[in-house]
Formats: C-alpha cells, structure tokens, sequence
DNA sequence: GTCTATATGGCGATAGAC
DNA sequence: GTCTATCGCCATATAGAC
C-alpha cells in the first residue's frame, strides 16, 4: 500500500486509476471499456491496472459497488428525514440534479448494468443496507395528511425518480428531437426542472395552487 | 411448425434471423450479444448470418432501424392527432404500456445505445421524417386552453416519458428494493400505473378533481 | 511498483465444398 | 442457401526483467 518510492513517487496511483475507471466504465459501459482505454485515461501503463486489482471483473465490481453506495443513501436519505413533505420533494431533486450534472451517464450505465446483470444488485444492497421499508412508511402517512388517500407511495417514487432521471437517460434523444440539438438550451431545460418537477408534484398532490418549498421565482 | 422438411427448405430465414436478433440484442445490448449468440436463437448456423447480412454492424443497423421506426410515430402521432388534452395522455400511456410489456428491455436498449452513439440517430430520424414541432405547438395551444400559462410543453413531454419508461428502465432496481422483488406485485403496479400516471397528470395541470379520461375506479 | 514481451481465448469474417 | 474449416484480430491476462 505504502511503497518506498524514491524515483517514481506515486502511491496515489490506485487513486487515479479508480478516477479513470470511473469515468471511463461511465462512458463507454463495462463491455465497451477496455483496460486499455482506462489505462490511458489514468496515464499509466495497462498492467498496473492487473497489479492493483487482479482483473477487469474485480475492478468494476469495486467502480460499480462505489457509484451504488454514494447514490443510494442520497436517494433514501431525502426521504428518511422528518422535514416537511414537499421540502423533501425539494432537496430530493435539487440533490440528484446536482450529482447528475457531474455525473451525466450515470443512470444509463447504472440501468443498463443492473438490467443485463441483476444478481450485482443483491450483494450491494446488503453492502449498503438500505431500508426501504421506513421510507414507505413514512411516506404513505405524510401523504394521507396532505389529503392524499389509498395511494401507493411508489407511485409517486417512480413518478419522481422517472422525471427527474429521464432528460439525462433519453438527453441524447431528447435533445436532438425537442431543442434541435441545441445544448444550450438543453442546460437550460436542465436547470429549469429544478423548479419544474417539485411544482408539479405539488399541484398533482395538492390540487391547484402554491403549496410549500415553492417561493424563489415567478409563479 | 412446418414438419414439412425434405432437405431443409427455410426461404424464411431471414424473419427468423431478425426476430432472433432484435432478440438478442435489446437482451445482451450489442457487444453484449455475439453472432453465435443470435445464430442460436434463431436455430441456424452462424454464417448464415453473414450470408444474409454482410456483417453484424449491418445486422444491427437493420433492427435498431426497425426499431426505432416502430417506436417514434407512436410517440409523435398520439400527440398529433385533434383529440382532447387528457385523452392523449391517456393514449400515450396506454400505447406504451402495451408495447412495453412486449418489449420490457426496450428503453434500456434503445438510451445505452443512442448515449453509446449518438452519430446513429441521424440517420434514423431522417428515414423516418418526424416533425416534433408541430405537436409542440399544439401542447402549448392546449395547455393554455386547460388554463397552464407560461409553461414549456416539453417539461411535460419529459414527465410524461420519464414515468411511463422509468418503471422499466430501472425494473431490475426498483422491483428488488421497493418489492422485495415480488414480480407479481411488480407487474401488478405496472398495470396501476396506466390509471396513476394520467390522473397524476392531470391533477397537476388541472388542480385537484377528476379531469376527463378518469372514471373507472375509486377517486 | 512499473515496464516489455508474450501467451491465451473469443469473436467476427471469409473461403470453399456441397 | 447452407454447411465446415480456417484465418486474423483484439482484449484480457500473466511471466519476467528492471
């Protein structure tokens, strides 16, 4: 791990070849990287890459496991708080709109990843060990006091997670029909469902009118 | 089906080839899928692949091609048509729910390939000749008639798809961690959501009550 | 720890017999 | 049109020098 290193000092290798892997299983998925391809994004030589983790396999399972572990807590987090319903709604969307302007292939990589290999999935869970259950819960009965009755809160969750994950999951598509493929005006878009989602879901849940964690811009 | 077999007289191979390969393809993705793979399917040798078309790029030009031919004009054309507001959605809805419980690896397909290579939509959108801009036009007219002022059409569009594609998009995902991967309940749910989704949007552009298009279950 | 050289296997593609 | 046999490439992986 701590290697002597008089000519040659970089213990931080292991650190940029994650980077790289990172980045490059992002863009071009787990079969269309090669370890070539990494290697030159971190700047070392391809063998390195054997010597830090035994093979390619090992080293997208570590990328992949890491990825899950900081996006599902985020996802599960917004809604285990005890903040007001919308103010959820709120930092939910406002949290994943960040993370995915830095990180835009994440959704198509993770999907694509768990839908071709599903088993991955039951390992990382336990990794992470997240609890859905509570989340529900808790959802279903904030519901109710908003006036909301015998709707299944996973509605709304996929309703969310669809709306907020699909202009970067169809982006490519998206952009190119809807704005002529005009990226600008595609950021923009981006920008604006910040406002856009958590209003909808509001008027969709309360009926018309304003309802709370909506007060920074025009109505 | 044909037990009529003296030598081997198959002219309709070729069907066979493509429906094996769309197969194969939405299931594994294109470097996930090999020519063997796809031989397999179809119950053929692997070079007949070859014979009838040149090469496995060919090969999947011609499905993803077809594909997407089948996909786009639904889309286009359930906005397009003169009927009532709600009752688009609801045949958009309806429309995709059908064609993705025939074709549930589809979206995933369809986006990892596209984000992949963008280069190869072009083409496609050319052959097919969709004019997105006139059913946007007329979103916005009728979205002012519903009385949604100053609203971008296209945030609609984007809710609309991202709840209707994210249930299979992330299935794998979503039915493991919010069903403890009960498939019946999951596919239980994806039948709820051709009600859910609709009256989710239309209480959010109509305020609270029931719109038109929602008179089957309970309120 | 990092490099060069090499082994191994899989897959796409073609040639050629029938 | 369909098969068998084979070629050549590319990517993973390892051996071994430094």
């Amino acid at each position: 791990m701590q290697p002597e290193k008089l000519e040659n000092l970089e213990p931080d290798t292991e650190r940029k070849i994650l980077e790289a892997a990172g980045k490059v299983f992002m863009q071009k998925g787990r079969l269309g990287a090669s370890m070539q391809d990494i290697a030159d994004e971190a700047g070392i030589n391809r063998t390195l890459l054997h010597y830090y983790f035994r093979n390619k396999e090992k080293l997208f399972d570590t990328i992949f496991t890491k990825l899950l572990s900081q996006v599902f807590p985020t996802m599960v987090e917004a809604f285990a708080s005890d903040r007001p319903f919308m103010e959820k709604i709120r930092i939910f969307v406002e949290t994943y709109a960040d993370l995915l302007k830095e990180n835009p292939y994440l959704p198509v990589f993770v999907f694509q990843e768990i839908s071709l290999n599903p088993d991955r999935l039951a390992g990382i869970i336990k990794h992470v060990g997240v609890d859905p259950d509570l989340a529900l819960k808790g959802l279903t009965k904030e519901m109710e006091s908003l006036g909301v009755h015998g709707m299944d809160p996973r509605h709304i969750i996929a309703n969310l997670l669809g709306m907020v994950l699909f202009p970067y999951i169809g982006r490519a598509l998206f952009q190119k029909i809807a704005f002529q493929d005009d990226t600008e005006a595609y950021e923009k878009f981006l920008e604006d469902r910040k406002e856009q989602v958590p209003r909808f879901v509001n008027m969709a849940l309360q009926g018309s009118g304003q309802g709370p964690g909506q007060s920074r811009k025009h109505p």
